[in-house]
RNA sequence: GGAAGGGUGCCAGAGUGGACGAAUGGAACGGUCUCGAAAACCGUCAGGGGUGCAAGCCUCUCGGGGGUUCAAAUCCCCCCCCUUCCGCCA
């Protein structure tokens, strides 16, 4: 959520900022929620102030009582009790007001950082490195397709996977299985200096994905389990925000630094049919996220840190990449600023997106009630929450399998993915 | 899933309709004392919302939500969570 008092101290501002994502429509929802903001204000006043009167006459009547005087007494209460139908009718009008205001803040996307780039779709995000790792051209055998390479080297049985659960679902097995833990264990790894590892729920609440931005505008993305009002997470992200929930931290103890690998799973409702083929895109896969808790002031060194880490799991597998800027008319809902780590398959001969590294100001703190207490002060702030994909597994695989293939159709293992291998270094057909 | 007992501030814990946003103890922080520390003593010590230049004032919050009442931490209803026992189970 955005916060409502700098909107309604600063509403030129904030229209300002948020005209820079070019979606005309959520200048109407910021006037939308400065209307409720307004009549919420007016409403909870007046009827503070019965309340108030109230709370006297209630006062007077026990002091009354206590002295015997009953027939003042009553009279006051019949005084209290006429109040206290006005009462109740404001409490009512501030309740739905209060109701309206809060279903448009959570609507409202973040407001983008002032640095970042103005655009309408993703043809204007910036390439802010790279390419790395590009050769000038790429052999022959190299421009094969993952699903024709992987299939005929018998480790990916997508037609199977679609008999066992439906289209949009895949299946790796032998080394390839392998490979796919092995990256999971490798981006691990290469976090643990720092990151505490957590293996948390992948059932969640919905106070859980309303935390971080998918609920309620984005219900449909999501799998529910409504017998049980449970969610299946998207990303890891979810429960990461979400551990410190409703809780104050100490400035001392920022930032915390967590890191997760799990299932993430995915509707994608709005995508159906396309990149239906090998592993572009599919309901279930797996990823390793990267989490942090900071000050607002930690905040900016903290991206450039998850930036850092995420650009050396990938460029040390030694594939092609580049590093894009998210532009305002293409972030996501929650995102204050956003970086893409893009790999390029030759054999789709396509870039593709392998790693988001966001930082979400105190959007997702004031959904998830996140706080921080300043050593020595009084009163709380929100802390600021970020993330990244430090390696999502399908994409890294096909990379994997379109950059290594050799003459002879089989894949080389990059290195720095031999420890986890069980000896493969290159997967041949069986 | 069934039964019983619980959920109060940073922690422990009192409070069963009115003087309670909440006793008492501990922790923490500030101070006095001290060369310094300990002890002792004094003080501070919840968060949200509204309003105000500010000091302050008003309001809400005792797991969550509803209800009864002039008045609810306290009485009633629903839900959630924790503990123990039983059942089921990898």
């Amino acid at each position: 959520m955005i916060d409502i008092r700098y909107l309604r101290s600063e509403p030129d501002t904030v229209r300002g900022l948020m005209a820079r994502r070019n979606k005309p429509e959520l200048l109407g929802l910021l006037d939308e929620a400065l209307g409720f903001d307004s009549r919420m204000r007016d409403i909870t006043a007046e009827r503070d102030a019965i309340r108030q009167q109230v709370n006297e006459l209630s006062k007077q009547v026990g002091t009354l009582r206590r002295n015997g005087d009953d027939k003042a007494a009553e009279g006051l209460q019949a005084e209290s009790r006429s109040l206290g139908d006005k009462e109740q009718t404001l409490a009512a009008e501030t309740d739905e007001v209060t109701a309206k205001l809060k279903d448009v803040l959570l609507r409202l996307p973040n407001i983008p950082h002032a640095d970042v780039v103005v655009g309408t779709d993703d043809s204007q995000n910036p390439t802010i490195t790279g390419p790395m790792n590009l050769p000038a051209s790429f052999p022959e055998h190299q421009r094969v397709a993952h699903w024709d390479t992987a299939t005929a080297l018998g480790i990916l049985d997508n037609e199977r996977a679609v008999k066992i659960s439906g289209a949009m679902f895949t299946m790796q097995r032998g080394a390839g299985a392998t490979l796919a833990r092995a990256l999971c264990q490798y981006a691990l790894d290469s976090n643990a200096d720092a990151f505490e590892e957590i293996r948390p729920p992948s059932l969640v609440s919905t106070a859980t994905l309303t935390a971080t931005g998918q609920l309620p505008k984005f219900a449909d993305d999501a799998y529910s389990m409504s017998k049980d009002d449970l969610w299946c997470i998207p990303t890891a992200e979810a429960p990461l925000t979400s551990i410190h929930a409703g809780e104050v931290l100490a400035e001392a103890d920022l930032p915390i630094r967590y890191m997760a690998h799990s299932s993430c799973y995915r509707r994608e409702a709005g995508s159906a049919g396309r990149d239906t083929r090998g592993m572009l895109r599919s309901h279930e896969f797996d990823k390793v996220e990267i989490f942090s808790i900071a000050t607002p002031e930690g905040a900016p060194a903290m991206l450039i840190e998850l930036i850092t880490r995420v650009e050396r799991v990938i460029a040390n597998l030694g594939l092609p990449y580049r590093i894009i800027e998210i532009c305002t008319g293409d972030m996501g809902q929650s995102h204050h600023r956003s970086f893409d780590i893009e790999v390029y398959a030759p054999g789709c001969d396509a870039w593709l997106e392998v790693s988001s590294i966001s930082w979400f100001s105190d959007y997702q703190a004031r959904r998830g009630d996140i706080r921080m207490k300043r050593t020595g002060q009084k009163g709380t702030e929100f802390a600021h929450t970020l993330n990244a994909s430090a390696l999502a597994v399908p994409r890294v695989w096909a990379a994997i399998m379109e950059n290594f293939r050799q003459e002879d159709g089989s894949v080389a293992i990059p290195a720095v993915l031999h420890p986890y291998m069980r000896g493969t270094t290159v997967i041949h057909a069986k």
